[in-house]
DNA sequence: CGGTTACTTGATGCATATCAAAGAGGGTGG
DNA sequence: CCACCCTCTTTGATATGCATCAAGTAACCG
């Protein structure tokens, strides 16, 4: 717990807020690939917010001052066509990064579904720090890299997938998401409502419903408490998500 | 045409390859931040490269050793699901970027649509040049992110749009980057086929097609010869892009 | 424990897919 | 240069997966 590191460790003790020495999800993150003094830095500039379940935290359109680090509960990202309908962009979990854009505005809006940990930076700050340490943009472009191929995945999944392989497809995503944080893989905890799924795969909250049940029924998953979902047969699961 | 420019001019004229001096889409690229003497050294590790239409330039799951620019054509993105389905994740026209990716292996297989003109360029060295020229980057997370930007719009229409709004959307955001090309906004060339859009938008080539007889009928657009599409209403194509 | 919200289930409808075939380009060879 | 052929597009008829409309039921919260 309190590793033996030479010469700088007072540095990194002194500048360090509690959360980064115990934050689980550093590997994840922007911080990943920064050492004691350099953490200092940025540590210098966040600000650890925390939100209630619901609160917004970002809104399509609006200046894009801050950028955030998820470190704890469950965000929403959506957009609103003119008419209401909504389109859940992703979900965000410990050490998911939120407000990546060239732009000045947010691309989409953020609320909070869980009750929700943040470290905040202010855009401008993190970006005068981009020239000192490469190794931060590096990282960004590494991060953005990989949520690029995940929304490639998302739009073959909206425009080509049946109700069931989405669903499927949702669940062993969070599933490996789960494993990516060192949580277990199996049960699923589903934060968000029907409604979210529903909006997150262009479906309907009736037939998000109508799949889980039916998945219930031919023993691929079992509902728990909670909103957890157990994976009772993966393999079915996996060959059901690529379609067969 | 030969701009008097000071003392670095001869040293950016033996450089530049005379392509990236007509080069009109320079301003979209990874190129645009650069100077002559920066150009010079990106100019040093390219290859220009033709390709016939329906050409492969890049297959899924293949080693991603080489990033490309698309400097004339259109190319398809796409990705196959094992029984064959296929969803097209995305077109490149002049000044776009192929290649992006944080992985060992492409994300998408991708086509030549038309004859296509490459600039290509060893990820290996390009990388290598990051360190020394971090505006490389920096451009580079900037396309990033945008093209971020672009993949939740096409989340949101994949998940929430009708036909008729997914077809008006696609005919806009053709204009539009026709625009940014320093072309007319209308006439909308479309170089790809029915089943092309389709497999773009998530829907089939007939649905496509009739989508467009409504539009042609209800004065909407008009289909010209070799596949282009005169916007005769655009601000109702607008309206309708958005659901009203 | 009661009220409220979210989820599930059922009945019906519709937008888009599927199946089928006719028409239009566009390139090539005669 | 024209005619043929192949492929792509358009149009039509029918089918269906999912949406919509409508209750009922369970879960959660104060």
């Amino acid at each position: 717990m309190e590793p033996a590191r030479p010469a700088d460790l007072t540095k990194v003790e002194i500048a360090l807020p509690s959360q980064c020495e115990h934050c689980d999800v550093r590997h994840l993150t922007l911080c990943s690939p920064l050492d004691g003094a350099e953490m200092a830095r940025l540590v210098a500039i966040l600000r650890v917010t925390d939100l209630a379940a619901g609160a917004g935290i970002a809104e399509e359109g609006e200046a894009a001052d801050h950028v955030f680090n998820v470190t704890g509960g469950a965000v929403r990202l959506y957009k609103l066509l003119p008419d209401g309908r909504r389109a859940i962009t992703g979900f965000l979990f410990p050490g998911d990064f939120l407000g990546l854009t060239a732009r000045e505005t947010y691309t989409c809006s953020a609320e909070a579904l869980t009750p929700v940990r943040l470290c905040r930076f202010p855009r401008r700050k993190l970006e005068a720090l981009f020239s000192e340490m490469p190794k931060l943009e590096r990282r960004l472009l590494a991060m953005a890299s990989s949520e690029l191929a995940a929304a490639q995945d998302q739009m073959v999944l909206l425009g080509r997938k049946t109700a069931s392989e989405k669903i499927a497809s949702f669940l062993l995503q969070l599933s490996r998401r789960q494993e990516a944080r060192h949580m277990p893989a199996d049960p699923v905890a589903l934060p968000m409502g029907r409604a979210d799924i529903a909006d997150y795969l262009g479906l309907t909250t009736e037939t998000v419903s109508r799949t889980f049940t039916q998945f219930k029924t031919t023993g691929l998953i079992s509902l728990q408490p909670q909103g957890r979902v157990a994976l009772r047969n993966r393999p079915a699961l996996e060959e059901r998500a690529e379609g067969s």
